[in-house]
DNA sequence: AAACAGGCCTAAA
DNA sequence: TTTAGGCCTGTT
């Protein structure tokens, strides 16, 4: 087999900006999967990448076809996470989340495959949104090779346009697949375009979102936070319901975490997954 | 077996 | 404007 470009290592970030294992399971992605030798094996953007953390440092591992750039925005590096994390104020309770999500940083997906990820995500355990988002991937993605493994893109909206209900039922998705499907044709048909809305503020691409079929203000908050990286944006699920119910039971205002109330979100939202 | 899981839609007050 | 049921499916 004829390889294009050969593969290679470079560095990213210190270990401390970038941790792998929460920025990876905290629930904003579903396609990086931590293998046997501690590295996290994924695909984002139509590339397939390998990270390795190394004396307190992140490498990524990809085929060297001149878009670094892309990883590098991919994880917002040029934001500073840890500054912004001690800027964030919410009391003793929120301390502890901001303490023990410290390295999270909020990754720049793509706009689609975050809408269409979340759509899935409803009423759904995190193992069977990451199965059900595979299958989409491997049935319907292109084939990339990578490190002699072959890997799937996630398919784009105009793919998924074309498919039929039927075409779906091997995701097993139940009632979200036709969610899927016309969310897919909106987008496909320029109904709805990530790059507009990424120009809106955060309430107007919500209120867009929300006009899409089985997608409500759950579902749109994080296609904006995670599609669009509105970082004032604040999706409330079950978890945070409970965590903000319980820990802030005089009621709570996302605002007063101003524009990175999204990040504040993430370590209340983590810190609760995790037991906390 | 029955309830539940990172919601949303519709119908009814 | 808020509230209750139902919805696909897989797991416990």
């Amino acid at each position: 087999m004829t390889q294009l470009y050969s593969e290679n290592k470079i560095l990213l970030c210190s270990a401390a900006e970038l941790d792998l294992e929460k920025t990876f399971e905290c629930g904003q992605c579903f396609r990086w999967n931590k293998k046997a030798d501690g590295s996290y094996l994924g695909v984002a953007m139509d590339r397939a990448a390998r990270l390795v953390s190394e004396d307190e440092r992140i490498y990524i591992i990809t085929k060297n076809d001149g878009y670094g750039k892309l990883w590098y925005d991919y994880f917002d590096l040029g934001l500073d996470y840890e500054a912004i994390r001690n800027s964030l104020k919410g009391g003793e309770y929120f301390k502890s989340c901001a303490d023990f999500g410290a390295g999270i940083r909020i990754l720049r997906q793509e706009g689609w495959e975050a809408l269409c990820s979340f759509i899935i995500s409803q009423c759904n355990n995190i193992p069977r949104i990451k199965g059900i988002v595979e299958t989409l991937c491997r049935l319907f993605g292109n084939e990339i090779c990578f490190e002699g493994e072959v890997m799937y893109t996630f398919p784009s909206a105009d793919v998924v346009s074309g498919l039929t209900l039927h075409e779906l039922e091997p995701l097993r998705c139940g009632y979200r697949a036709q969610y899927i499907l016309s969310a897919a044709k909106v987008v496909a048909s320029g109904g709805l375009d990530f790059e507009s809305l990424k120009l809106m503020d955060t309430a107007d691409a919500q209120a867009a979102l929300m006009e899409l079929s089985g997608v409500g203000a759950k579902v749109a908050n994080c296609a904006v936070l995670f599609g669009l990286h509105k970082m004032d944006a604040f999706p409330i699920d079950v978890w945070m319901a409970r965590a903000l119910s319980e820990h802030f039971p005089k009621g709570f205002d996302p605002t007063s975490f101003g524009e990175y109330a999204g990040l504040a979100q993430q370590y209340i939202f983590y810190y609760a997954r995790s037991g906390g």
